[in-house]
Formats: structure tokens, sequence, C-alpha cells
DNA sequence: CTGTTAGCGCTTTCAG
DNA sequence: CTGAAAGCGCTAACAG
């Protein structure tokens, strides 16, 4: 691999000066320039990345830490981040934190080793705390799909309250009275914040919460359906089930066809986040859109401001969910 | 953020002892490495990952390049390949290549200035040659999803023809006469592989391959719907769709539906992958198994055994495809 | 406009 | 077992 310095010698140059022709940072003469292009070109010569990093303290490569790299729900947000990224000649690096304090504070000082010039952080393991303290530091954060107060500004996230409320509110005005709820892990925020926004839609219809029809899942497909199972097995009636996210109810939905259900006709569903997949195939999941892809974009841009001085459109930390009707909730006959 | 010179001066040892205390890879005596130790600990140390890999030349990351970091497909194979990696101390670099021969070329330069000890590759658009020239380089590569004659060893790939045939040959075997057959893009050569085995088990079968009730989709569950279309609209009888993914199969589902359809008492479908999602929504599809997820976790063996010189499993390349019958497909009456 | 010269933080011979 | 010293490839003052 040549060097900075090989091409030097082969233009006849010192280092600085092709230093600055492949920066393009500072007046070179014209025809300087173009006996270090040739130079450049005849030996195939390519910056090593590392090496300029450490000399000038940056690397062009934003770290991006998610809490799972599988699923349906953080590969539109990389491909956001990654294409806006891209498109200013940055780079993005990844890393997965799969939900464990332990796991993602390791992620994050990987990307802060890696010389990262800025992180992207979806973390829900680590405290609040920990999060102020490490906007504190000299890399600068970002954090998607979460809000701490103190560090409104880096925070890009959902109005997860009026999603929830957006979801029972469409199936009270349905006509259901009994419906079940089918919620993520209990201790993340949004988790919590869906089930205030639902019980909210509920208080307003002066229909009471029913703890008992209540399932606390872990977002996958699997406890969608041993949520499901528990209801069944519980014996209650209701004709609606609201789910946390669009996983669940598809697992839900499915164990509820195999218990001899009809779906929407003898119960209706809800998801939530609004997924690719669950659109497609009968009968289409009725959700709340959840535009993870553009808090991604959004995040990125922050990143080129603020990071890299690129001007454009303003950032704007909070997203609105919205209803999105499709067939897996009918009105109650 | 502490050096490891700060580290050196507050336990009175040199550099190079404080060196070795990180690596933990020569002798120190026990009352130094206690000293080093404390110091560190004292200061909060964190190896600085660039300067490390400049002065070592090796940087404990493996690059990884995949089409695209969207869809259901990718996913869980980065996710097994983080997995490996992370158990090993090992990092993961992750770009993308669009599918596009420019992108695929750029994203294969950058993981290699950044210095990467080994790269995994699932590239589609650049040429075979291109490839065979890499792998004569400085950094090891893997290939996955993809055959290259001359360098096999490199190679991870599933046997296309084959699932190609069982998919085709599942659908003949439930007495239908009449199939068509929605494909991916023809340039990719996993595609043409699907084609081949689908006109074996046709040719086996004493039945006609009918380039009329064939269509050249993109992947993506649009095209799925656009096939199902052109098909209904040619008008020409068929019993059974057989598509090369599930993404197609589940839009060409959607759109079979809305014409009036029934999947699969009007109509049998088969996709390929077993994606997760279409499992879980009714019909759910009969499919051919693509253990992508197997494969990202091999290919991470194959660096860890060939590059950090980890014994473990052996590593084989050819992975075989099984069929997988669920509800999508049924017996023609 | 161009060259000289210190480093960036760490690894790695080579002596001792 | 430990220390001195020479880089890794590049950037960024500072002179000229």
């Amino acid at each position: 691999m040549a060097t900075i310095y090989d091409v030097s010698v082969m233009a006849g140059v010192s280092l600085a000066t092709v230093s600055r022709v492949v920066n393009n940072n500072a007046r070179v003469s014209d025809k300087t320039r173009r006996k270090v292009l040739a130079a450049m070109e005849a030996l195939d010569y390519r910056p090593n990345a590392i090496a300029r990093s450490l000399a000038s303290n940056r690397s062009d490569s934003v770290g991006v830490l998610v809490s799972q790299l599988e699923g349906p729900f953080y590969g539109p947000m990389m491909a956001e981040i990654e294409n806006v990224l891209r498109g200013a000649g940055k780079h993005v690096i990844i890393a997965a934190g799969h939900g464990d304090e332990e796991q993602e504070k390791e992620g994050v000082q990987f990307l802060l080793n890696r010389g990262c010039d800025a992180l992207i952080l979806d973390v829900e393991a680590v405290p609040d705390a920990y999060l102020v303290e490490l906007c504190q530091g000299q890399t600068p954060i970002v954090l998607i799909n979460r809000y701490v107060t103190g560090i409104d500004d880096r925070c890009i996230y959902l109005d997860n309250e009026r999603g929830g409320y957006l979801s029972t509110r469409h199936i009270l005005s349905l006509g259901h009275q009994k419906t079940a709820y089918l919620s993520g892990p209990l201790y993340k925020l949004d988790v919590q914040q869906r089930i205030k926004g639902h019980q909210r839609a509920l208080e307003e219809a002066g229909l009471p919460f029913d703890p008992e029809l209540f399932f606390e899942g872990d977002f996958h497909e699997g406890s969608g359906r041993a949520g499901m199972e528990y209801f069944l097995r519980l014996g209650r009636a209701f004709s609606a089930l609201i789910c946390a996210n669009d996983s669940m109810a598809s697992g839900a939905i499915a164990a509820a066809l195999e218990a001899g259900l009809r779906v929407p006709e003898d119960l209706s569903v809800m998801g939530y986040d609004n997924v690719p997949f669950p659109a497609y195939i009968s009968p289409k999941l009725s959700t709340i859109s959840n535009p993870i892809d553009k808090m991604g974009k959004m995040a990125a841009l922050w990143v080129l401001q603020h990071v890299y001085e690129k001007t454009g459109t303003s950032v704007t930390g909070k997203f609105m969910p919205e209803l999105i009707v499709r067939d897996s909730a009918q009105a109650r006959d």
C-alpha cells in the first residue's frame, strides 16, 4: 500500500503538499496539484483512515448503537442514517446493545474509542443520568427513541402517549367496550407512555382499565402468541386486542386464528409501529405509524449540522404518530 | 482522556510496561502489574483504538458489507455475525452497498482503509474478477451468498438450484400443472440458479416451462403485487405461483386476495427465504429455508479461525435449503 | 504557495 | 522482567 510519503517522493514535493491536495483545504498551485494527482493515480494511493484519524482527531464516521440488528424495526432507521451520512461523505459504524445495560455501555465505549465524530444512540437499558453525563463529554451525542430531561435538544422521539391514545380511541370509536391490552416490557419508557395513552382514551370514554386483561410481552412474536393464549385461557370476554407493537400483534393474530377466532369478525386487533410486512398479509394490520426511519434521518441531519457544520433543514425532535386504518379492526356488531 | 503516558507516570513505570499489561502478552511481575492496574483504574484509562491500530496494524474489527440494511433479510445475518465476533472481543463495522457496483467498491475501500482485519462481503453488483483480485490482497475476505470459482474456500453460499427445485417439486407433487413463476432480478446469480432448479423440476415431471407465465420482479413486495397483477391481466390459467422470495410472495398474495382469489383454495403460493414475518399471518407461507443467519455465523467463524486463530468447529461453505410446508400451497382439487 | 518539524497514542524491537 | 527509542501514516502549526 502506497503511503503519502511514496506519493511525495514520486511527485517531488513534500508530505505537507500531498496532504494539502488530498484534503483540498489549502491553496496549492495548479501545476503542483497536477503532479501530485498524477503520482497518486500512478501509485493507486489511498489515504490511511486510521492514521488520518489519529493525527487529526476526527474520523469522518459516526457511531450508531441500536438495541438489535435483527427484526423489522431498526433496519429502516439504519438505512436512512447511512443514506444521509453517506451522501455527505461520512460513514457509519454500527454496534448492537441488545437491551442490556452492560452491553450498551460497552458499545458506547467501543464507538468512542474508535474515534467516532458523533454518536447516534438508541439505548434502553442505561439510566438517564448516564446519558446526561455522556452528553457532557467531548463527542456529540444524539438520542433516538428516548426523551431525557436536561438534554432535550439531543432527543429525537415519538409522542408515544399520543400513539397509545390514538390506537385505543380508534378501537373505542368502533364500538368496542371490552378491550385487552398486550404490552411491551414495562421497564421501557415508551411502553409506559403507550399505556398511559391507552388509559387516557379509556378514561375519556368513561371506561375502566381492567388490569386482568393486561399482559406484559417482550415485543416479539412469541410473546404475542403467549399473550393471546393467556387471554383465551382467562375466559374473559373481550372484543378487541390492543397491542404495543406489530410483531406481538402478528403473533396474537396467529394464535387467535389457530384457536378458531376470526379476525376481525370475532376479534379486532390493533398493532403499533407500522412495520412493513403485516400490511401485506391478510388481515392487513391496523396500526399506529412510527416513523422510525424519519427519526433516523433527523438524527443524521442533526449530526451533519452540529458536527460537520453543514446547513440544511431545521431539526425537530418530537415526532407525531398517526393512525393507520386497515383491516384487522372493525366495528363491533 | 487519560493516555498510556499518564498511566505510566502515575504507576512509575515505562510506556512499554503499561502496554504489556494492557495487552497481557508478555511477562510482567505481579507487583508491577498491580501498580499499573491501579493507575489505570484511578485514571479511568481506555486505550485509544485508533492509535493502537496504527501502531499494530490490526484493529480487532471486521468489516461487513451488505447490500441493504433494511428489509427482513440481512438483519438476522448481521446479528449473528455481531454475536459471534463480539463473543471473541472483536467488533463489526457495517457498510451498505445497495446493489450498486460503485457503492459496493466504495464500501470495500472504506472498510479496507479503516484497517479492518477481515471483510465479510455480501455483494452482488461487482464482477467475479474484482473479488478474485480482492482475495489476493492483504486483508482476508469471506464471501457470503455468492459462489466464485477460484476462491471457493472463501465462499459461503446456499445451493439455490436445489432450493428452486424443491419449491417447484413441492408444487408439482400437489398436482398443479400450470404454474407461474415470479422471479427476482435476472442479473443475480442466485436468481438464475433458482430458475434453473425450477426448470429442472418441471422437466423431471415432463412439464414445459412457459416463458409467458414468468415475471421479473425486484425482490420487494411492490413487484410481487405488480407480478400478480400482470399474471391476472394476462388471463392465462394457472393454479400455483412460485416466487423467488417471501417479500414478493407476500405482495402477490395481497394482490391476489384483493382480486378476489382465495389462497390457497384458488391459488397456491410458494415463497423462498423463510423470512420471519410471513409465518405469523394468514395464510402462513409455505417456503424454502434460507439459513442466512447460519451463513453469517459461519462467515464469522471463518474469520475467527483464519484471522484471529481461534480454533473451533470446522467451516463449511455450502448450505442446503429445505422445504417448509405451511398453508399457502395445497393440493389441487 | 511550499517545506520542515512536531506530534497523535500506542506497539514493538532491542538492550540491559 | 523492564526501559529506551523508533516508528505506524498522516495533520497542522510555523517558517520561509
